[in-house]
RNA sequence: GCCCUUGUGGCGGAAUGGUAGACGCAACGGACUUAAAAUCCGUUGGUUUGAACAAGACCGUGCCAGUUCGAGUCUGGCCAAGGGCACCA
């Protein structure tokens, strides 16, 4: 017998799926299609165990899918655009497409197809490839023709470290998402947005649609979008008619309570609204506030600040005036740039007028009475101090006002969302060039679609991380004849969003090699929507919200037929391990010093082995804790599946067996053993289908199943035919239902008795009803609900023989001796609860 | 502050309202071996009665209540950890 040696069967079975295009999907086959996917990676250069974990899930969902019968897309890409590489280029002299290129090559040919994958490479994209990004500009150019695409003069958030602009989705707590230790500024800048917020209402209702997807995530998207309902009312200012201000507010039942009004620093207004005395403070404000960071701004425990602008308005509803401030904790890109000032019943109001010293007027109470408020009263109540409001209650108040304000035209109805347009341009290099061109005398010009792509300039770029964008200085490549007059053109020099090239891959694999066309309609129809998508919750907004979005405006331009682009999402938990910089358990990362390489694993114990354990250690969506003694554990279990077929095998005919026993099995040893194997095929084969992939039970029922064979061939010395049949029948089902968990040892082993090439293409087992009917069961005796005996009986009994089964138990007798019985519960093969008194 | 998730042995984790701790790791014991490793076979929640490696008893799923014949599982309240949002009017 051999020993198992992974390292030479893996590579072997490697190069042969490889050769034999075992995994290529195939457009329009007759099977049903199965879309799987996993999230592009960045190519960051050297793969570990935490990044091994998203793969193995998703290989082994498209294994078993394929196995049942499907058409299965399986494929893989790089998210190859972005700031680390530009970063490496900077710091080691190497052009960034270098650099990506040979981590491309090392995590495709290194990693990737040494875990086993089953990926269709036919249809690799790599996003920072001309004829990939051709298309990511011509979606631009598609989106710039629909309005989607659109510049605007704006508060931006900029990282002083990526020396560029951010989008809202990547601050996180006022930090930049890649350094956590950088606050972002606020800058006013001149930059491109895409129109999100004309999907905001779609984006929130579809979410419903949604039923493949984790609870949490709908929920952090729906808390993103933000929907609030309420009215905007428009205030005049007193003694200018040419400025009206308008107010967002999701409480107009307390207009009557409107003691100020507050405009953010940004108000673009702002200047008509102060007053010449106070010129000189209100400019000193805005300054102050331009020059905070996110985080200070925004800082949970800070004092309000504010000035007076020395200018009032006027309540539409009281004609009273009311003097107009300007604070930082009014934000200019949200509802009007304008707020309401309600103190008695807001309370960042409150807090501002304490500081301030303005007053409080209340007009929503509890009992329909006025007193002293200490803190807003923000809770439901009835009008007061309402005028002709008096007496309603706030919620009936909210509509009366908001229909009094739109038939006297100074309001109405009003929703508006948190979620902001999506700021795409980048001051940098390593990007996707935004095909457009600035005319001297046309203005802003789009690049023709026949002229795609805008390629990247290689020379004259010079790398410093420091100020600007680096196009700027691409001489050569900036200045450009203008398509439209052929008069002198500059090229727009920022380059866009990573998150753009990675909001349409999944679209493009339907169709990777079409030069002519962004994909196919017809194929991206057939293969769309993605059937199973797995990532990272890290993802739960940035990628799955754009995603969403591209999808339904590529729906707008018929591109697609379908609303939504992932049917199920599986968010995968971290793995971590115990990080001696942190001094406690942590996610898996090079930075935390705490990461296990794939490649010295692989060459002792195997792809296979790690994948069952990262499987095998927690359920998918819970953090699983590296452990190699644990990885080992499961190496352990495909040496015992080894050394026993092999064992065997020398002793006896084994052979592929791949129907069900039909003789009567009378030794109920060799009947157990056929009944955990069925048992094993049903449990293991709902484990793998169930939307929740609990993988770590599948595995565990086939180490029983293991442990089961060992125990039925310990004490036996010589096998009848029957014998041999079921062990046969372990195996060939054992093998098969191994086979998308650990794909080598599997094809080797299914090889090793005689199976055809291939094991991954061969039908996914079935297993008996009838094998799992056992003749004897245990019950279990309690009373009152405590188990005092536990006996084995004959199944199928009725109520009535189970119930005097249970009495007649002398542990029962002696427990019910001087009680009363009051009833006994029967639950049939299972269990007889007695109850006294 | 608001929202969400999770609390089960030494550890990772199993349990359609019906035997809590499957399976694995670690630990311990036995067989094999000159020996060790490997392997195969066992033991392993706690407390306790007992001469016993016989046979029992009691307690036990973060805490406190409730529903139920019966609760790790359902309901309410609390505590702890993790995550998301947060001056969004």
């Amino acid at each position: 017998m051999n020993n198992y040696s992974p390292k030479e069967i893996e590579g072997k079975w490697q190069i042969k799926w490889e050769q034999t295009q075992l995994y290529k999907a195939i457009d329009f086959d007759n099977k049903p299609k199965y879309y799987s996917l996993v999230m592009f990676p960045y190519p960051s250069g050297d793969l570990h165990m935490g990044h091994m974990r998203v793969y193995t899930i998703s290989d082994v969902i498209s294994r078993h899918r394929r196995m049942s019968g499907f058409n299965v897309l399986n494929p893989m890409g790089f998210d190859a655009f972005g700031l680390p590489a530009e970063n490496a280029a900077i710091e080691r002299k190497i052009h960034p497409k270098e650099w990506t290129k040979k981590n491309i090559d090392h995590m495709k040919n290194q990693q990737l197809k040494r875990m086993g994958t089953s990926y269709d490479w036919d249809r690799e994209v790599v996003s920072c490839n001309p004829d990939y990004y051709k298309w990511t500009q011509w979606l631009f150019l598609q989106f710039h023709k629909n309005n989607i695409a659109y510049q605007k003069e704006a508060p931006v958030n900029w990282c002083p470290k990526c020396q560029t602009v951010l989008a809202n989705e990547q601050v996180e707590d006022g930090m930049c998402w890649r350094h956590d230790d950088t606050p972002v500024e606020r800058k006013m800048m001149r930059q491109w947005f895409l129109k999100i917020t004309k999907y905001a209402e779609e984006l929130l209702q579809d979410l419903n649609k949604l039923e493949g997807w984790p609870e949490r995530v709908k929920i952090m998207q729906r808390n993103w979008i933000g929907k609030s309902t309420g009215a905007e009312i428009t205030f005049s200012v007193d003694g200018n008619p040419d400025v009206k201000i308008p107010v967002f507010t999701t409480r107009p039942d307390t207009i009557f309570g409107v003691t100020y009004l507050v405009v953010a620093p940004e108000y673009p207004q702002i200047a008509k609204l102060i007053k010449e005395e106070n010129k000189k403070n209100v400019e000193e404000y805005i300054k102050q506030a331009s020059h905070l960071t996110e985080i200070e701004r925004m800082a949970e425990n800070k004092e309000k600040t504010g000035v007076p602008l020395g200018t009032f308005a006027i309540n539409p509803f009281t004609n009273e005036k009311i003097p107009i401030w300007t604070s930082d904790y009014v934000v200019l890109d949200y509802g009007t740039g304008a707020v309401m000032g309600v103190p008695a019943h807001d309370e960042r109001d409150f807090e501002f007028v304490k500081k301030f010293n303005l007053p409080i007027k209340q007009v929503i109470s509890s009992d329909g009475l006025q007193r002293d408020l200490n803190n807003a009263y923000i809770d439901r109540g009835t009008m007061i101090n309402s005028g002709e409001f008096n007496g309603l209650t706030n919620e009936e108040g909210k509509t009366k006002i908001t229909e009094h304000a739109k038939r006297n035209g100074f309001g109405n109805f009003k929703i508006t969302y948190r979620l902001r347009d999506w700021l795409i341009s980048r001051q940098r290099y390593w990007g996707c060039p935004i095909p457009i061109l600035y005319c001297n005398s046309c203005g802003i010009v789009s690049v023709k679609e026949e002229e795609l792509p805008v390629l990247l300039p290689e020379k004259n770029v010079e790398l410093t991380g420091t100020g600007g964008s680096p196009l700027l200085k691409a001489t050569d490549w900036l200045t450009v004849k203008c398509p439209k007059c052929s008069g002198n053109a500059q090229r727009e020099t920022d380059t866009m969003d990573t998150f753009i090239c990675s909001s349409y891959y999944y679209l493009r694999y339907s169709d990777a090699k079409n030069d002519k066309e962004i994909f196919q309609k017809e194929k991206a129809n057939y293969w769309l929507p993605v059937d199973q998508y797995v990532g990272g919750i890290e993802h739960a907004i940035l990628h799955l919200l754009y995603s969403r979005f591209f999808t339904k405006a590529l729906r707008d331009f018929e591109l697609l037929k379908f609303d939504e682009p992932f049917v199920n999402l599986l968010s995968q938990g971290m793995v971590t391990m115990f990080s001696p910089k942190e001094g406690k358990i942590v996610k898996m990362s090079k930075s935390k010093g705490n990461v296990v390489g794939t490649s010295e694993f692989f060459d002792q114990y195997g792809a296979d082995a790690a994948r069952l354990f990262i499987l095998f250690a927690s359920p998918p969506e819970q953090e699983v804790e590296w452990s190699t003694q644990g990885a080992i554990g499961q190496y352990r279990f495909l040496e015992r599946i080894w050394r026993l077929f092999f064992n065997l095998r020398e002793k006896e005919s084994l052979v592929l067996f791949n129907d069900f026993i039909k003789s009567n099995l009378q030794d109920p040893v060799l009947k157990e053993l056929y009944r955990v194997a069925n048992y094993t095929i049903k449990t293991v084969s709902e484990d793998i289908s169930n939307k929740k992939y609990t993988f770590n039970t599948a595995i565990a029922r086939m180490t029983e199943l293991i442990n089961t064979m060992y125990k039925f061939i310990l004490d036996k010395t010589s096998y009848t035919e029957l014998d041999k049949e079921v062990l046969s029948f372990c195996f060939t089902n054992l093998f098969k239902l191994l086979a998308p968990f650990a794909p080598h040892i599997s094809e080797e082993l299914w090889g090793q008795l005689g199976g055809k090439y291939s094991i991954h293409n061969q039908e996914w087992p079935k297993y008996s009803e009838d094998a799992l009917f056992t003749d004897e069961i245990q019950l279990v005796i309690q009373m009152g609900g405590k188990k005092i005996d536990i006996l084995t009986t004959r199944k199928g009994q009725s109520q009535e023989e189970l119930e005097k089964i249970a009495l007649n138990q002398e542990k029962v007798k002696i427990r019910l001796n001087g009680k009363e019985l009051v009833k006994v519960v029967v639950v049939p093969d299972k269990i007889v609860n007695i109850v006294v008194k």
